[in-house]
DNA sequence: TTCATTCATATGTACATACATAATAACCTG
DNA sequence: CAGGTTATTATGTATGTACATATGAATGAA
């Protein structure tokens, strides 16, 4: 049992780490060449490089080709958030997820929506409202409109007990997506949904999502009050 | 010049994106082992396992040894964001960047401060808070505590010109951190600062930075009305 | 049947090698 | 000396091979 013995890339990775840690190489100075270092630490440079890719990925290593890998002068690390279904999301923190349809009906859209799927500014598109509850607690409101011209068989679909959430995840693919983080003042009807008072400052998730070049829905998740989304890096 | 006629890992990556998206490969469904992939596409077995890799990365792919690999049921798509200098955030927006410390000094922190330090309750720590602005308007409050404790030549530093959020950067090293996206309604001063009214929706990023297991700082970004964070995904 | 052990298999990784590519540095040429 | 060309160099990636490792499946013992 070769018990790890040889150095490998998460070794590497870790002992470059230590360096920038410790100052020993400081921000904006420039590092030993993979050969070299791969020399250094008794490895493969391709082990050097894997090790080395992995930390420009994270954002404390800058890298160019010739010009060679420095340590960032700025460490813009990266935070990476998992967006997992609602109720993955509420059943993960050991809560039980409640669904409430609220609305679904096909309806002229406002004109920010028409413009982002880049339809007529009278369009008709599916437009569904929906509460998720954890533990029996308002959670989200989901607010999503959909771009129902390019999907035939939605008209068919209730989202009475399985929400739009989950249905499109299944079923609709996608090649890309934005998203935005903000905050808005609860409505009323936002503020009664989620049990709280009206103008309670709410976090907002926005999310456009894209199959090429074409929209094929929006969605507004207006989280219940004290909700925060959290992540490490 | 052979102009990428051999099959490279982002074709094979590109491939296999393409059987998930037409759902030739659906959801939950295991895929081809890389061996057989790699006769497949023509390549080598570790060019296949790289962009399968990178795809599990993603979340698009779960991947077991032995059991294989299989499109993921839910596609936890991870966005990613960056979190720069909030110079370089301005900066980067075209925009002219602005700075105001608007107080400095060493006080007793609230609980909730100290105890993330871990520290005795009255404990003394270093309290900065500042204005950015962009273009002349008012960007977001940094409002940072700093474990002094175990900083040294921290005393002797002013911000009044260096932002404590640049200071820190290029002299504290960090091992990892935890960040919070919140919102939050705007006090009496807040507003003030961020010339809105008070009670407004306000986007808000929490982070604290840790050294191996000890807090280094933590610092609340109350960003101005209408901020949100952008990312793709 | 139930539990532990062994076997088979798909992914994970290391390495030597070869070539591709981008970008700087050195060198021309007018 | 300006402007373009070539050489050099560090990273990026593809490949065949070899072995490591996790784990589902088959097997055997209690």
């Amino acid at each position: 049992m070769n018990n790890s013995a040889r150095t490998n890339w998460r070794d590497v990775m870790a002992e470059v780490e230590r360096r920038i840690y410790t100052r020993e190489w400081q921000p904006g100075q420039s590092i030993p060449n993979e050969a070299d270092l791969a020399i250094e630490l008794g490895c493969a440079r391709v082990t050097v490089n894997r090790a080395l890719r992995t930390l420009a990925e994270i954002g404390l290593l800058d890298r160019r080709r010739k010009a060679g890998t420095r340590v960032a002068l700025h460490p813009v690390r990266k935070a990476t958030l998992t967006i997992p279904l609602i109720r993955s999301e509420i059943e993960a923190s050991g809560k039980s997820y409640g669904y409430h349809l609220l609305s679904q009906q096909t309806e002229p859209a406002p004109a920010p929506v028409t413009q982002k799927f880049a339809l007529a500014n009278n369009a008709q598109l599916l437009h569904v409202v929906a509460l998720h509850e954890a533990d029996g607690n308002p959670f989200v409101i989901e607010d999503r409109w959909i771009n129902s011209s390019i999907m035939p068989h939605l008209a068919d679909v209730s989202f009475t007990e399985l929400s739009a959430n989950e249905w499109l995840l299944q079923n609709t693919p996608f090649t890309h997506g934005d998203i935005d983080f903000g905050a808005k003042n609860a409505s009323q009807r936002e503020a009664e949904l989620l049990a709280t008072k009206p103008d309670k400052a709410l976090f907002v998730i926005s999310r456009t999502t894209w199959d090429q070049t074409t929209a094929v829905t929006m969605v507004e998740l207006v989280f219940h009050a004290g909700h925060r989304k959290h992540t490490r890096l």
